[in-house]
DNA sequence: ATGGTCGCTGAAACCGGTTACTGCAACGTT
DNA sequence: AACGTTGCAGTAACCGGTTTCAGCGACCAT
């Protein structure tokens, strides 16, 4: 179990070599003789050697690894999104770190802390203090993931305004009036830009936008609460546009569960596209983002370097409106 | 952008100090006058000094941090499983690799790659073959993950035999004749044991077992998949009991799209209890294991150190039978 | 005054790799 | 025969920390 393992110094020793052989026959540069090659080789095999990747890593000046940080794991958004930047991230041999900040205090130190093992780290937006991430990119480059670009940190992130295209839809095609908006602005510039898109949507509309959005959280379970609290009066909202499907899909649950239609009584929408938005009745109309993608273009950039001179400072990836039955469509 | 940080022997020369007592300021350990601490305290905040981890995990002789393989972070189990063995870890100061395998050939090797960056590896049982890990486990601390112990190696799993009981309850408190198992146990100890359980139900309830399961992956997809191959006979099975919620939950979406009744016509069951089966109409029965707490027992136990004399070789945690709807239950 | 103890600090070795530079032998060229 | 090349392999420095050990001055006891 764990048997310590073996170094440049003793398979060299074994070998009868000097360490540089070693080093030159295990990364296969160098001149070596067929012989002696074979003779390294034979020793490398015998015995199991692998370089550790700590020496490695200090003689390269690399770490050979990137980090991404993240509020926490909840829901397919979360998971398609680091999947993708993993999966990416991998196929380019770099090594993943992860860093779930559970709204815990010591957050922020934590992240400042694995700035010294890898060799970029993807932020999603609102996770950490801007100050944070400003003493973050002093030290190791990094990309924001779902918000704006801030000073020299370029972003990746979707294209958040087709909220005022599905706003339009709403008010226009379907004649909807009252649009209520869930989701929390604080903290997310996600949720932030859906909201001014909404917004802007009735203005385009010319249809008065509501004073305020409904805050809760961004899971199911937020959901159930954001239809108790919509739903319960004799005069709710005739659609509700949720700033993720999640919690629409919540919405949804509760409006089913207290007797109402959608979308006759109710229409209801969400953003992401995720896999269970096609799956339940009716299906949830929402604005695909190819969150996956995102994942991936992040890495991507994080490992081609970030902060070069003419390098790409944002990074915005095309949305998509998924028009389905619960906003009233056939 | 990233600039390059300094080192122990530039705050060392700015401070007019050795790099050993930047060194024993830095960690707060060792004799230092309160006028030299103070003085290279002052350096080290005024330059934003942070120690290169790289050097530390050198001289330290460990990584502090820990890795995790699945084969992919698809639906909420992995996201939970995962989130367990990342705050567990990041409390304890070690910080946290993932590897996903996506079934790729390469991923082995991926996965003993890694081996030379972290003080510790939990595998999910089923994703990298035995002998990889038995090489694996000869290098650094391995903990299988809802998976069996290994010659030395340790194990952290959930209960799977309480899917006999809900096998005895579906035949003998409901009654229900040709049951149906969908799952795939090949490479999955989970799915085998859970198989496994089913027919041990079976058995005790003397009723004949069928032949072997239906085999499909295990998202929710396939089990849209499964119901259509299951349901779309004249002749279907009186109860579905699925290796995991996701897929109960797409045979439910399944069974209810063709207009079939649950329980009335068809009793769905899973195991796992994810957030989405108790939303669902009708309720998910299901069997609860703790998904977050094996992450978190499996971080523990890495963090600990594994394969001491008297450590703990396996580690199973209760599930619990939820009864609600889907199987026939008020 | 001398020797011992104590508190503080620095020099140097070490962790496990990579690599620039050097040395050496064998070979070819004039 | 003297010299320059070339191929191969070793020495040693370096990456950025930690830690052992030794040294040095101040203090105290004899």
């Amino acid at each position: 179990m764990g048997n310590q393992r073996l170094t440049v110094r003793e398979i060299a020793e074994i070998a009868g070599v000097s360490i540089a052989t070693v080093s030159r026959v295990s990364r296969g540069i160098g001149q070596v003789s067929p012989e002696t090659r074979e003779r390294v080789l034979q020793v490398i095999e015998e015995h199991g050697y692998r370089p550790s990747q700590l020496g490695k890593a200090l003689a390269e000046r690399k770490h050979g690894a990137v980090a991404m940080v993240f509020p926490g794991l909840s829901g397919p958004y979360f998971s398609e999104l680091i999947q993708g930047f993993e999966y990416e991230a991998m196929e380019a041999g770099a090594s993943v770190h992860i860093v779930g900040t559970h709204h815990r205090a010591a957050a922020d130190d934590d992240v400042l802390a694995i700035s010294g093992r890898v060799d970029g780290i993807a932020v999603h937006g609102g996770t950490i203090q801007e100050q944070t991430l400003r003493r973050l990119a002093a030290e190791v480059p990094v990309v924001v993931l779902a918000g704006r670009p801030l000073d020299g940190i370029p972003a990746v992130r979707a294209d958040n305004s087709r909220v005022a295209e599905l706003t339009r839809h709403l008010l226009l095609d379907h004649g909807y009036r009252r649009l209520a908006f869930v989701g929390t602005p604080d903290g997310s510039p996600d949720v932030t830009e859906r909201w001014e898109a909404f917004k802007l949507g009735h203005r385009e509309a010319r249809v008065p936008a509501p004073k305020g959005p409904l805050k809760v959280g961004m899971q199911q379970s937020d959901g159930v609460i954001a239809a108790g609290e919509l739903l319960s009066g004799r005069r709710h909202p005739g659609a509700i546009v949720c700033a993720n499907d999640e919690t629409a899909l919540g919405v949804l649950i509760g409006a089913l569960g207290r007797g109402l239609k959608v979308p006759e009584d109710v229409a209801i929408t969400g953003f992401d596209d995720v896999a269970m938005s096609s799956l339940v009745r009716p299906g949830l109309t929402t604005i695909r983002q190819p969150v996956r993608e995102l994942g991936a273009v992040t890495a991507r950039l994080l490992i081609a370097g970030v902060g070069g001179p003419g390098a790409v400072m944002d990074t915005v990836l095309t949305t998509e409106l998924v028009l389905r039955g619960s906003c009233g469509c056939p």
